[in-house]
RNA sequence: GGAGAGGUCGCCUAGAGGCCUAGGGCGCCGCACUGGAAAUGCGGUAUGGGGCAACCCAUCGAGGGUUCGAAUCCCUCCCUCUCCGCCA
């Protein structure tokens, strides 16, 4: 993940004024300028004396078949030449190396500068772009949407929040979770297991059917270069779970093996845009979140979510992300449940981002907004990191894709937010249409 | 996990310390020939970095090492294939 040197002696304005809007050091724009104008005069010097090397031992092999004896004065003062530059290119090539690596790591400290029309600012600055639904309210008053006979203005009956509602409908484990695994690895049991089934399912045939994306079923685990790929270290390592015994990491969001498929590769011209649609479970530490949502499945080490990854061109990139963050809203209407659209501020939206959105679900149980989605566009700063290229025409010059990703959707929020929007006085929760087939049922009900 | 064989240009392959500035074939692109095409001939056809440029440097799975010089020799690792073992 980098802005490049490139954009980097292009445009230095540009980069600093970014690092600063999100809060960060923008300094480093002049290390990097500095130690970039090092490294090459470093490098320069270093090629000549490599091209010195490759024709004086040239000259060894020419003297040798022409006849000269390998051991005479002839051959050995060539060889000495030859030595004496290796010994310098060794002494550069130790001081290049330094370069590169204090280079890199500076690059690495300099934040994607966000999109010019992405407001400047803390959470405050983020911008609700839309809303859709009724914010259905937690005391449903007697003669509500669903209301009774009883008298206007009275209190028919309240919400409950989500983990009263599945405690009654027995679809949520979350203390025996707790003891196969730990805190924050719910279990879904009966009609909750089947939501989750039928959520994966809904999302991924509406993704494949009609959105056109490719689907991908993605290992769950990835290696330490794939994780690096997508920044998850060194930036994340604290959130990942970590197989020590094979170096493979938990994936915390399909994102890191979907992104990383292309890594190194170069997508031929009219091969773009490639969309995939992957569903994989996703594993988060939540390192430093003990005690924040905890209750319920809000915040949790595993949950499972539908991600939607695009590869596309510079030019076709911004449209990308607005067509992705109506993909995921697309869902959320079909499911019936209210939603607003978020435009994240600089400093709201991440070191990496170049603009995002956020989806959030009205959770009207606990009358809160529940992230479910997060749509984002990366330009070519991740592609730069894997290598992601495309030819323009054929036959050109490869440059970097944009890589775009956003959820379609996260489950566990999702099913907090039907229970908590379908439930009914008494203790029932209807089941969204799209649901109905596949959990082959119209309503969910307590056991008698 | 054990034994063996491999990893070279988009694909197939040659390659065994200096004739490798990696050859040949296929594919692709251009040109010629043609009314047009096929066939044929000629030329081109990786990526990254540096340089105004000519051009130079690096890369033969990855990383180390030996050497004046490594695709080639040595070490470690990764991956693929075959056989065996184990197994949902």
């Amino acid at each position: 993940m980098s802005v490049g040197v490139q954009r980097l002696r292009d445009e230095p304005d540009v980069i600093r004024r970014g690092a600063l809007d999100k809060g960060e050091d923008a300094t480093l724009v002049d290390t990097a300028l500095a130690l970039d104008a090092r490294r090459r005069a470093l490098l320069g010097e270093a090629d000549a004396l490599k091209a010195e090397r490759n024709s004086a031992s040239k000259r060894v092999g020419v003297a040798i078949q022409a006849g000269a004896a390998p051991n005479g004065p002839e051959v050995a003062a060539l060889r000495a030449a030859s030595v004496a530059a290796g010994e310098r290119i060794a002494a550069l090539d130790v001081a290049i190396g330094r370069v590169e690596a204090e280079l890199e790591d500076a690059l690495l400290r300099i934040p994607n500068p966000a999109d010019p029309d992405v407001p400047v600012g803390d959470a405050s600055a983020s911008v609700t772009v839309r809303t859709w639904g009724d914010l259905l309210p937690r005391a449903m008053p007697a003669s509500g949407p669903r209301g009774t006979d009883a008298g206007a203005g009275a209190t028919a009956w309240e919400r409950r929040p989500h983990w009263d509602v599945a405690q009654r409908l027995g679809i949520f484990e979350l203390e025996r979770g707790a003891k196969i695994a730990g805190s924050g690895f719910p279990v879904y049991r009966g009609a909750g297991a089947g939501l989750q089934r039928a959520l994966i399912d809904f999302f991924l045939t509406v993704h494949t059917r009609e959105n056109g994306f490719t689907e991908i079923w993605p290992p769950a685990v990835v290696n330490a270069a794939s994780a690096r790929g997508t920044g998850q270290i060194p930036d994340k390592e604290d959130q990942m779970y970590v197989v020590t015994r094979d170096e493979l990491y938990l994936v915390p969001t399909a994102e890191v093996p979907v992104t990383n498929l292309h890594r190194d590769e170069i997508f031929e011209a009219g091969e773009l845009p490639v969309r995939y649609a992957a569903y994989s479970p996703c594993f988060r530490r939540e390192a430093g979140a003990a005690g924040k949502d905890t209750r319920g499945i809000l915040r949790v080490h595993q949950f499972d979510k539908v991600e939607m990854v695009l590869f596309e061109t510079p030019e076709a990139s911004a449209a990308a992300l607005e067509w992705m963050v109506g993909r995921a809203e697309d869902l959320l209407r079909r499911l019936g449940l209210a939603y607003r659209v978020l435009l994240m501020a600089t400093r709201d939206m991440g070191f990496v981002q170049a603009k995002k959105y956020d989806l959030e679900v009205w959770a009207p149980g606990v009358e809160r907004w529940l992230e479910v989605s997060s749509c984002s566009s990366f330009r070519d700063y991740q592609a730069r990191r894997m290598a992601i290229r495309y030819r323009p025409a054929p036959g050109a010059r490869p440059e970097l894709v944009h890589t775009l990703n956003g959820s379609g959707l996260a489950l566990a929020r999702v099913v907090a937010a039907i229970l908590e929007t379908y439930q009914e006085p008494d203790g029932s929760v209807r089941v969204p249409e799209p649901l109905r087939a596949s959990l082959g049922a119209d309503v969910l009900r307590p056991p008698a």
